[in-house]
DNA sequence: ACCCAGGGTCGTC
DNA sequence: GACGACCCTGGG
């Protein structure tokens, strides 16, 4: 049954700055300009318009209860943009780029598959691997004579052997996802543990442990998912490339030492550093 | 047709 | 700690 949600006099909410950031993969444009997506079991189109934002959909609960928590819509952006504009020009500029930018607080299984997935890849295909396993061992929902498919639970993908992970076009990283999958299955409270961690270091460590997560993909894990934890600095080869322009100035910027940018990040950016890297990576790949 | 890069990680040295 | 390999696809 189809459900509405009106949010009214809401800033920093721009559809296509949220979906097209590179936190998450699953929303796609509509030819009005507005975007639907999956995410647990709920079917949601997002809409702007003038100062309203309208959310429609089949949800699996109360859509507007869902949206607040998913969107992230008891954080004040403008706030965080406010203290980080003031850091420097740069950031300012690319704030005003990236101005309706929010962070999702999307499931922790999920953002953990999706961003081995990521690995030494880029957004069209992941985009096209997750849609195919979401449509192979997800839920099927209908929606106005459409198909979506939900994102699999670790059990749905648990029915997948690495060959069939690597007839959906994972590549190489079709044994990561299936371990993965596997130790998930093997520990049932495992996720939730994680969530309950307050250690930023020790939930770090906890995320290494899985195959195919690296320190580039546990930081976005911690970003990007309902752990949210906004200090972190996720370093890829965009965010390496922008900090290197902009401050560190090498000639070579595969050269430039990570452990440089951690600190540049850190004194710089401080707490708010996730939201800072989002805005460069974002400014940096579309201007 | 060919080459390159892409939200990196892993095994080996 | 520094390499190279890794599966695949869209764009130059």
């Amino acid at each position: 049954m189809e459900q509405k949600y009106i949010l009214e006099n809401c800033k920093s909410f721009e559809p296509e700055h949220i979906f097209e950031c590179g936190q998450c993969f699953r929303w796609n444009r509509e030819n009005d300009g507005s975007y639907t997506g999956v995410f647990s079991q709920n079917v949601i189109n997002v809409k702007k318009e003038d100062s309203k934002i309208i959310f429609t959909g089949v949800c699996n609960g109360d859509i507007e209860q869902e949206c607040i928590k998913y969107f992230d819509l008891n954080t004040d952006y403008e706030d965080i943009k406010t203290k980080l504009s003031s850091i420097d020009n740069y950031l300012q500029t690319s704030i005003k780029y990236g101005e309706g930018i929010r962070i999702l607080n999307q499931d922790l299984w999920e953002t953990l598959i999706s961003f081995i997935i990521s690995a030494n890849n880029n957004i069209p295909r992941i985009k096209g691997i997750i849609e195919r396993l979401s449509k192979n061992y997800g839920n099927k929902i209908i929606w106005k004579h459409k198909e979506y498919y939900t994102f699999p639970t670790h059990k749905q993908l648990s029915k997948a052997s690495v060959l069939d992970l690597r007839n959906l076009g994972l590549g190489f990283r079709d044994v990561r996802v299936y371990e993965t999958t596997k130790i998930v299955n093997e520990n049932k409270n495992k996720l939730e543990e994680l969530q309950n961690e307050k250690d930023i270091d020790k939930l770090r460590e906890e995320l290494l442990k899985f195959p195919g997560v690296g320190p580039k993909v546990a930081d976005c894990i911690m970003l990007f998912s309902v752990l949210k934890k906004l200090e972190v600095f996720p370093i890829d080869v965009w965010v390496r490339r922008v900090i290197n322009e902009l401050y560190i100035k090498k000639e070579d910027e595969t050269k430039v030492n990570k452990k440089e940018i951690e600190k540049l990040a850190k004194e710089k950016y401080g707490n708010l550093a996730g939201i800072a890297q989002q805005y460069l990576f974002y400014w940096r790949r579309g201007a």
